[in-house]
DNA sequence: GCTTTTTGTTTGGTATCACAAAACTCTGTT
DNA sequence: AACAGAGTTTTGTGATACCAAACAAAAAGC
């Protein structure tokens, strides 16, 4: 076994970033925060702790690149996130294959069962939502792309969990920690370890309540030709309508799309890819 | 009438702005076109005309964010763009209204038609789509989330600008031009000012070709309740396919759809709005 | 298997430039 | 008409972003 290179790893040492490119992310996040109405200078400049004047010219190398956008004159000139982002950030998601080839799938999926669905990665530890199919008359649940899960507490996160290298698992859960959501969250290693083996056992996940309360998911992975998960799908219900019975139902449904989607990307049914975890 | 502030306009001074951010901006541009396969720390430091060093401390700063993702280990180790940016990037859209309440009226006017469909707004003078509604069988058309088109040379554009007083769209092509895209591409201002006139009286915009050879697109504008344009909607499909009488079909059956949406939005019927240019 | 090459990582030193403070110019309000 | 509040511009300076070069470590070549 190697060595955990635990206080060594100075590649994320403090030292080596760039504290003004830092800040000018902190502005990003800020605006993102603002929304819809967007933020004023003034406002940034106190939120950053930074002056005006520097605020000014940080917003200005944005706007001139289009990742931020100002709308009003004078005092009641407003800034906001920038259509640039939106080109990125879809390239970003254009960047995993799984995104594009999976929504026909999703979409399908959810004509079927009349739920939202999503498909999600595992990056940096955390779930990442890359691709949503909103239900029509459904609630409309917080499913904004790019938004990182907590792998622990979602069915999208614990199936991807209960298909790693149970080392690997225990390793992401050290780093984001088990931290309560509701009062359903598992938040005791062993407890989840347990629950993790279930989801291998039947071949999906089930998050009850545990991440938002009153809103249950049920998720699965999707496997690549060697066997990994590259990603998971998963269905989004409220807890009233979801009885025992049901919950069977739309995981077997579930279970055959994703199942589908596997072997459009030339992957593993999840029968056999499940199964592969059972013996080890 | 205002006096234009043509040379005097000094916001986008490039004194009022931040080098160091200006380049890392670059580096994220850089990683879009790397695409899916990312790019080397080396490549990307030539590419800047930095040093190794310095982008590798941009790097690690994104990386702590999760602007930039990092995959393999050592002289295999590749940099992508993050997911972060899809977070913020979802943001961006979520901002705009119109985003939200359009895409159900996109994928019902995509199931009419079968067509591609898509819908955009006016920023910074370009046409920027926020949202599409993929035709399931069409050819896949760069339709990329936050990409920037000519407004000159889309229906998008050409209706948005069709709808703005026309001293205000003249003002905007004085900007971006009127390059040549196609041999189709209007590119006289007299000629494309006709064609403005042409959207007004019949309330919607046809690029035919002029874009992208081969490839039509119809499209008009969504209205709020004081009558200004806050988007617009197209479908998009291939010349071959597309007469003069299918062509008013589909335009009838868009205007059907984007009136529906103005409507949604509590803005006026396109009928009215476009009635108030012809008077002007 | 050893060497060579090529990669990412780390180190100081320095010239640059990102930043704060304050003056200025508007626009909208009282 | 004066005020208050915003965004914009100026100037100087201390922090810091950057480069060059050395280092480590894995991949490729012989």
């Amino acid at each position: 076994m190697r060595e955990v290179n635990q206080g060594k790893n100075a590649a994320a040492d403090e030292r080596y970033r760039v504290q003004s490119l830092g800040r000018a992310l902190d502005l990003l996040e800020l605006l993102g925060k603002a929304g819809r109405d967007g933020g004023r200078l003034t406002d940034l400049a106190n939120g950053l702790g930074l002056s005006k004047a520097a605020t000014y010219a940080i917003l200005q190398t944005y706007h001139s690149r289009g990742f931020v956008s100002a709308i009003g004159e004078g005092p009641t000139k407003r800034y906001r996130l920038g259509m640039s982002l939106a080109r990125l950030g879809d390239m970003a998601i254009s960047n995993i294959a799984l995104a594009d080839i999976a929504m026909p799938v999703l979409r399908a999926l959810t004509r079927e069962v009349s739920l939202t669905s999503r498909v999600a990665i595992l990056d940096e530890g955390y779930a990442v939502v890359i691709g949503r199919a909103d239900a029509p008359g459904a609630v409309r649940f917080d499913a904004a792309l790019g938004r990182r899960e907590l792998p622990h507490s979602s069915a999208v996160g614990k199936s991807m969990l209960a298909a790693l290298p149970r080392a690997q698992a225990l390793a992401i859960l050290r780093e984001t920690g088990l931290p309560r959501r509701t009062p359903h969250t598992i938040t005791n290693l062993i407890a989840l370890q347990s629950d993790l083996d279930r989801v291998v056992a039947r071949g999906y996940a089930v998050d009850d309540e545990e991440d938002t309360e009153g809103v249950v998911c049920i998720g699965t992975c999707v496997f690549d030709r060697t066997g990994n998960a590259v990603g998971a799908i998963s269905i989004t219900g409220l807890k009233q309508n979801s009885s025992e019975d049901r919950q069977e139902q739309l995981a077997a449904i579930l279970v055959r799309h994703t199942d589908q989607l596997s072997r459009h990307m030339g992957g593993l049914d999840g029968r056999d890819a499940w199964a592969l975890r059972r013996v080890a």
